[in-house]
DNA sequence: CGTACTTCCTCTAGCGGCTAGAGGAGCAAG
DNA sequence: CTTGCTCCTCTAGCCGCTAGAGGAAGTACG
């Protein structure tokens, strides 16, 4: 099924359509032909890429990174060692934002348990942001 | 200690100088004195709110709730539903945020592992990218 | 054939939360 | 008195979009 309009494209592929114009302009997606009303049309291949783009956005990837991605794909002769690590940095970046999340966690979650309900004058919450050494630990 | 330099500050309550003048540009501090040569001074008062601020920000309040939980700590009488219901909120974002972070490891860790290390074309982690299908589950 | 509606186009500006840099003033030490 | 540090203000940039203006082109119906 080649050649759908940009609002088309937009619900195969679940990209908006104002983010697949901005992908564009960044040349992350490379320009689609145009139909005879200068209307972008979008063939397989491009839908495919901006599968790949919006994957690869979920996955917290940013566009520096899906851009040699995706320049990796197109050429699959080539060691796929540059995939590996950034697959790998991304990794370790999700394992660490997780760690801190979890930290933080703990302490909200002391906060909104300390929370008295009544004055803000005693409120836990207020209390815990005033005084830093009032955490857990010091883990920030 | 009474009356020190921005820089002074910035190390004291952890938050860099350019961040403390946009804090105050956006209204979050109210704007400290000056000195004879129209140097920012900072009193006890403000390096508590910029401590205040900073933590705050560690635990991932945006600077809207901020302002609220500050506009609170200077009422005391008030009832402390509001501190709690913005800590609460933060919190079931917090949790929403490690969910899905755990599940992106899950899916990551699997793209890393089945990497051969040979070329891109049979590629787990282009692979996976490149055909949403493979992954774990849909939980995006 | 006209006209209303939808989709599309380009372009610019804005979001949050800073960060960087230009260009200049003030102040202390050597 | 010059060197060097800190400070000031102001503007622009970062990322990854998102929103809106202003206009053209295609489709549906009378």
């Amino acid at each position: 099924m080649p050649s759908i309009s940009i609002k088309a494209a937009a619900m195969v592929s679940g990209v908006k359509v104002p983010t697949i114009r901005y992908y564009e302009q960044i040349g992350l997606l490379a320009s689609p032909k145009r139909d005879q009303g200068n209307r972008r049309v979008f063939e397989d291949d491009d839908l495919r890429r901006l599968t790949f783009i919006r994957h690869a956005r979920e996955l917290g990837f940013d566009v520096e990174a899906i851009r040699t991605l995706l320049d990796l794909q197109d050429t699959p002769d080539r060691s796929c060692a540059e995939a590996d690590a950034i697959a790998k940095a991304r990794l370790s970046d999700v394992n660490q934002r997780i760690k801190s999340l979890l930290a933080l966690r703990t302490e909200l979650e002391l906060m909104v348990e300390g929370c008295s309900h009544g004055h803000v004058a005693e409120c836990r919450v207020i209390e815990v942001l005033a005084d830093h050494g009032k955490c857990l630990r010091d883990h920030h």
